[in-house]
DNA sequence: CGGGTTATTGAATGATATCAACTTACGTGG
DNA sequence: CCACGTAAGTTGATATCATTCAATAACCCG
């Protein structure tokens, strides 16, 4: 599974970090920044992020507690990275970080499987992206969040939702009308129920699943009701 | 950049493995197979995708000679991989390529490496089947494939195309006619050139360029002329 | 050279984006 | 603690790009 906080903690123990805390909204790099850090989130959520010349921008990933942050590293960020929510961190210089990864097989082992994930979210991002249509997209999101946050907390059916829905949608490629016309489709079917802006509840799973599943979500004929 | 050919053969010497080859549209493996090995293309080009119930299928990545197929490992293969064309790979059986990576760190730090490189491509092609219409995502894909293929061979303004209209569309998620229609588009303007079907020249890289960055390639207006 | 596959081109449909108006939620200050 | 104001979210009407279906054309291997 992902990196766990655990054990990944344990070998980040022996290197001196730092403490950070972010704001809502705030950014933890920028695209084109030299990379000085790799990041250990502890609390809070953080987005990784392309600002593309239209403007718009595609979020590549979330981060959430337990998970590194600037892994893949190349010369430049390729990536912004902006908190969530009220979010903290662990810091870790680069370059003794990657000095003790390179001599500690079983810390690159880690290393490796923490991208190995991070690669595996990606192609499920691409299978959305291409191949799901909105509803579907969606379902598979609210599916994933679910599933990571039961893997650190205690499993709870409020699920709870860091980011906006205009972030859901960057993250989709969708527009934030459109996540929001699914949410409001799913809650007419039963499927959810949302708890104020940043709060959902999943009623029928079984649903969602076929529907992530399905590639169809079927908002036209239930719309149509 | 890529596990570069050179260095991770280097270590792969150590390991006996074995040739293989493939014709034309033969699997590899099925995504639900238990993986045996991991591969290392010699010859060709291999695809991986992902099968949908639909009956569509997205393809996640191309890999050309000097690539290794199957390093994101989990408990069951989650991908297809399918020859191109004439195709040999050398095969590693599973359990002594990670006994010998798990405990020589430099060997380790390669297949990081690689891993991150795939995060790489995975990310660009989240941008392109999310941000970019159908011009500007074929126009990055050219730009890409020519950058890979210069790293590996001598530089030639011929870029060959060891997969169908079909298979880019597959990857780019957008129908093969889409894809016909922007080669045709691309060629009326004078930016590419069309060799057989397995060809392209790339004449005018700069418009590509300026088109794959834009996110919009002007298709419609450029249609009406 | 011929048959079959692959690619190109055209016309109509459809899912989602976009634009615009309205409503709800939530933090702040009175 | 409530009222207010702003930001976030919802909902509706229309436009648009790409898909789909259909037919023709080009390529290539035997």
């Amino acid at each position: 599974m992902a990196c766990g906080g655990a054990a990944c903690a344990e070998g980040a123990q022996q290197l001196g970090c730092q403490r950070r805390k972010l704001q809502p909204r705030q950014h933890l790099f920028l695209q084109g920044d030299a990379q000085s850090h790799i990041y250990l989130v502890q609390s809070g959520a953080v987005c990784l992020y392309k600002l593309m010349r239209s403007g718009r921008r595609q979020i590549v990933g979330f981060k959430l507690p337990g998970e590194f942050i600037g892994l893949g590293h190349e010369e430049r960020l390729r990536f912004c990275a902006q908190a969530m929510g009220p979010t903290e961190l662990r810091c870790f210089a680069l370059q003794p970080f990657l000095a003790a990864a390179s001599g500690d097989p079983r810390f690159l082992l880690k290393l490796y499987e923490s991208v190995s994930h991070d690669l595996s979210r990606a192609y499920e991002l691409v299978l959305s992206v291409g191949q799901r249509d909105a509803g579907s997209s969606v379902a598979a999101f609210l599916l994933g969040l679910e599933a990571r946050a039961r893997a650190q907390r205690e499993p709870t059916d409020l699920v709870a939702l860091p980011m906006s829905r205009g972030d859901i949608a960057d993250y989709l490629s969708i527009s934030f009308e459109t996540v929001s016309r699914v949410f409001t489709s799913f809650k007419k079917r039963g499927y959810i129920a949302l708890l104020g802006r940043r709060g959902v509840r999943l009623i029928d799973r079984d649903s969602l699943r076929t529907i992530a599943m399905s590639e169809d979500s079927g908002m036209r004929r239930a719309a149509v009701s």
